[in-house]
Formats: structure tokens, sequence, C-alpha cells
RNA sequence: GGUCCCAUCGUCUAGCGGUUAGGACACUGGCCUUUCACGUCGGUAACAGGGGUUCAAGUCCCCUUGGGAUCACCA
């Protein structure tokens, strides 16, 4: 195992959403690829916020995505001690002090210097302060240098700076006594040894200021990698107003995990005109020299065209296994009396997109009565039909060949001798099979189905027409 | 507003000084076909604008414009 370590250090406020698992992912992906170590980490300093259910939701997207962990997950609310001590150390050595100004008032200072246009910076009230006030409430800033420039070399976006002066003291720890994010990330990431950061590039302008704890408390600076921000249709942020954010939610509206995967992966990062990547293939070729430097629009038409390519090309079995919580949902448990869910499967693939769809297909197959469509069955099941239908079920019922080859021969034989054309026979009895127009190949369905449930609904679909004549 | 980041078809992107600017999704025309699909062949569609540098610029530099991020005792 090589000494690359990566996290993934999300805040349990709310689910796994896209943007987290594609971080997450990005992550995942180079710690396998360098055999490095991919640690998880939960930032949940700020008590109010942070729940339990947040943090289960985060565990079973990764889990869903495949994005197993070596190390973690961590919790950060566990290491509370060990931020105190560095706080500590920092008091003593003078590079950070006490602020008595309370949150109100520099909320006004803020609000103040903002409408006279100024900057909204500590103005550094607290800075100069010789000695303690008793009895007085503090929070803990960081002494951060007034002048000079903070630069780093981002892995994704190139070298990067800010002049110190635009930085100002940031607040390290609350009066309450719990640490501030930008401070337990470095104190985390520096003790987790973790070498390179992959995260959203909405954190780059935290960076210098993390970067200057990083020095104060003679840490290493990791490398930076701030990958672009995934937008929704109208180029604002990705957010709920635009469709499902949450890969859970993706789950349940029928998407499969290496679909799921493969948009996020290519949402942002490319290998020449390649489009279709498996979990092997990725890590093999994941750089993040690959990674665009500019924000993406999430595209939910291209997700929805790898997921039905994924349908497609995927192994039967376990699709069936993926597809049972579906169908029962839909009132339908396949059993042994039933036909073989995979089986059935195979023909359904090529024209279901989502696990939905494939379960919507599915349904009539394990239907004992099927439901005509009222415009199918009064197109294809009136009295007009009545004679073919007959004549067709009694030729079935002396047909040997089972197989969807042997059928269309059925189908042919039965045509010539009847002097009819396949449009004469063929919808109805799939209407009369599946209850609607459009369905797999009527072959495939008579095999899968068999010669007695076939002549069963043949005959169902007769008496029904009878009843028109 | 300050600071920072970004800019090739509608969208995701290839391109890393010399290309008829390529691929994919979506859209669309044909073919295939017992339905619906799949598949397949084709089409529409982009270098934001302006200055430089260079024999040569989508590729390098600057400005403008446009988008985004961030300015918390949130993460």
């Amino acid at each position: 195992m090589s000494d690359i370590r990566l996290r993934f250090a999300p805040s349990p406020t709310g689910y796994l959403h896209v943007g987290g698992a594609r971080t997450a992912l990005f992550n995942w992906l180079l710690a396998r690829k360098l055999g490095g170590t991919f640690i998880l980490r939960i930032e949940d300093t700020d008590v109010a916020r942070s729940t339990e259910e947040s943090v289960n939701a985060i565990l079973e997207g990764m889990r869903w995505l495949g994005l197993e962990w070596d190390e973690g997950p961590f919790f950060q609310s566990d290491l509370f001690p060990v931020y105190r001590e560095y706080v500590q150390k920092l008091l003593q050595e003078g590079k950070a002090y006490r602020c008595y100004c309370t949150p109100e008032e520099l909320e006004k200072k803020r609000e103040l210097a903002m409408a006279e246009g100024r900057k909204p910076k500590y103005d550094g009230s607290c800075r100069g302060l010789k000695e303690e006030i008793p009895d007085k409430s503090f929070a803990i800033r960081f002494r951060a240098p007034q002048d000079g420039i903070t630069a780093f070399d981002d892995l994704v976006k190139g070298s990067i700076s800010f002049n110190n002066e635009e930085l100002d003291d940031l607040i390290i720890q609350r009066s309450d006594g719990t640490p501030i994010y930008n401070f337990t990330v470095v104190i985390d990431d520096a003790t987790m040894k973790v070498s390179t950061v992959i995260r959203g590039d909405d954190h780059i302008s935290n960076t210098p200021r993390q970067i200057l704890l990083y020095e104060a408390l003679g840490f290493p600076v990791p490398r930076f990698a701030h990958v672009p921000m995934i937008l929704g249709s109208d180029k604002a942020r990705l957010s709920k107003r635009h469709g499902a954010t949450s890969v859970m939610a993706y789950r349940d509206m029928g998407y499969l995990p290496e679909a799921m995967v493969n948009y996020l992966v290519r949402l942002g990062w490319s290998h020449g005109d390649d489009e279709i990547f498996s979990r092997e293939e990725l890590v093999d070729k994941f750089t993040l020299e690959g990674i665009g430097k500019s924000a993406g629009v999430f595209n939910p038409e291209k997700l929805l065209w790898l997921n039905a390519h994924y349908i497609k090309n995927g192994d039967p079995a376990r699709l069936a296994e993926l597809l049972l919580p579906f169908l029962r949902e839909r009132g339908v448990e396949p059993t042994a009396d039933g036909p073989v869910l995979a089986t059935v499967i195979t023909t359904l693939q090529e024209r279901a997109r989502t696990m939905l769809e494939l379960a919507d297909g599915a349904l009539f197959y394990y239907r004992s009565e099927v439901l005509y469509d009222e415009a199918a069955a009064a197109k294809q099941l009136t009295s007009l039909q009545y004679p073919i239908l007959t004549a067709f079920t009694q030729r079935l019922a002396a047909w040997e060949d089972m197989t969807p080859a042997g059928i269309e021969v059925l189908f042919k034989e039965f045509c010539t001798a009847q002097g009819i054309k396949m449009g004469q026979v063929g919808p109805s009895v799939r209407v009369a099979l599946c209850g609607v127009t459009s369905s797999p190949a009527i072959y495939d369905v008579i095999a899968v189905l068999g010669k007695d449930e076939t002549s069963r609904r043949l005959e169902r679909a007769i008496s029904f027409v009878a009843t028109q004549l």
C-alpha cells in the first residue's frame, strides 16, 4: 500500500447528493488506482445541524455506489479533546487569541461594512488585547498574517494565490468550546496524514486560511485538487428544484449504481472519447489530469441513456435480484409456478431504461388475468379476430417446438395455411397474451410463457371476443 | 461589492500552435422490423467578443463580457 491517503469528508446535514457522491468517487478512484488509502470522515462539529439519519444516509449511499472505505468512518465529534489541545498550543504560542466580541456585535459590524462598501472583514478589535477578561465568554481566533501572499498549486486548477490582507482572523473555536470546520479539517487531514485533498471548488477560498493554519501548527501542507461544481439545467448550483439530487433517490427511481458511477465520473472527467467504463477500467484509467476545470450541468437524459445501456448489457440473474423489490411494490411476487424472472428479463432488457420500466414490463408475465388495454382490445380483440384466434390456438396445441425460433416457424406456417399476413394474427395474439400493443417479441413471450399458459390466455381472449359475437 | 475560479455544439466533452474542430446525450431523416424497442447509416449544431504573440491560435498572453464560488461563533 502506498502512502497516498485520500479522504471523503461529508457533513451529515442531509443525504448523499450527487455532488458529494462524485467527490467521493474521485477520491475512491484515485486511492484504488494508486494503491492508497481511502478514509471516510464525518464532519459533525456543528452539533446542531448534524443528524444520525444523515450519517446513515451517507453510508448507505456510499455502499450503494460501491465506494468502500479503508479507514473510518471517523467522527469529528469524537475528537473534540484533540482539537482543544491544538487550540491551546496556538494560544500559548500567541498564534491565536481570545475574542470577546459577541456574534451580534460582529454581525452589526459586518452589515455596516457592507453598507459602506468596505470589506466585511473582522476589524481585529481583540487582536491586541493584553489581558484576559474574566467572566466574559469568548471565542478563539487564529492570528493570521496581515501581509504577504499565500499560494498553492492546485492539481486541477493550477496555481492559485491570495493576498493575505484579504484574509481575516478566523474563529477556530466557538465560545461554547466547540471547534470550527476550518480548524478541524486541518487538524484531521494532518493527523490522518491525508496526502491529497480532493474536494469541491467551493472550498478554494477556504484553502489559503487552512494553509496558514497548517504552517502555524507546523504540519506539512497536503496537495489540493479542487473539482468543479455540478450545476443544474439553469447553470445555478444543483439543488432540489432541479429534481432529484440524492443518489438514493436514483436507486428508487430504478437506476443502477454502475450507471450512476459511470455518469458521475464523466461529468467533469474524461478519457479521450470514451463514454462507457467498467469499474475496473475506471480504476485503471482515472487520473487527476483528466479532470476538467469548468463546472458542468447535470444531465438526467444522459444518465438515463447510461442506465439503459447497463440494463441492456446486465446479467439477467443479477437484474432479477435487484428487480424483486420493484415487483413487490407492484404486488407481484415471482414464484416457482411462474416463468423464471431472469428469463423474463432477457425479453425486456433492450426495451427498459430503468428498473421501474423493467418491472412494469414484467408484470403481465405474472398476472394470472391479463389486463386488456382498452384501446388495444378494441382494435385487436374483436369478433373479427375470433376465427383466427381459434384456429391459431388449435394449431398451437399440436405444435412441438416451443423455442422462439420454432414458434416463429409456427407463425409462418400458420399464416401460409390461412392465407393471411403476420399482421393479421400477431397483434391479436400479443394483446391476448400481454394485454397491450407494445411488448417483447411475441415469439419470446410465448416461449417464456410456455404452451399451457399461452393456451390458457388465448382461450380467455377467445371467450372475451366471443362475448362480442 | 471585494476576492477567487471558469469559458469548444442545447448538454457532457476531445483538442495540449498547423484538424474538413472529433465523440457522446438529446433532437432529427433513412434502413431493419409482427408491436414497442434495440441496432444501424446519415443530418442539424460549437471555439463568447476584442486586442496582442507567432509564418501559423480553439490551443499562449492581456482586456472586455458572461457565468460560478466565497466573504458565519455552517461545513
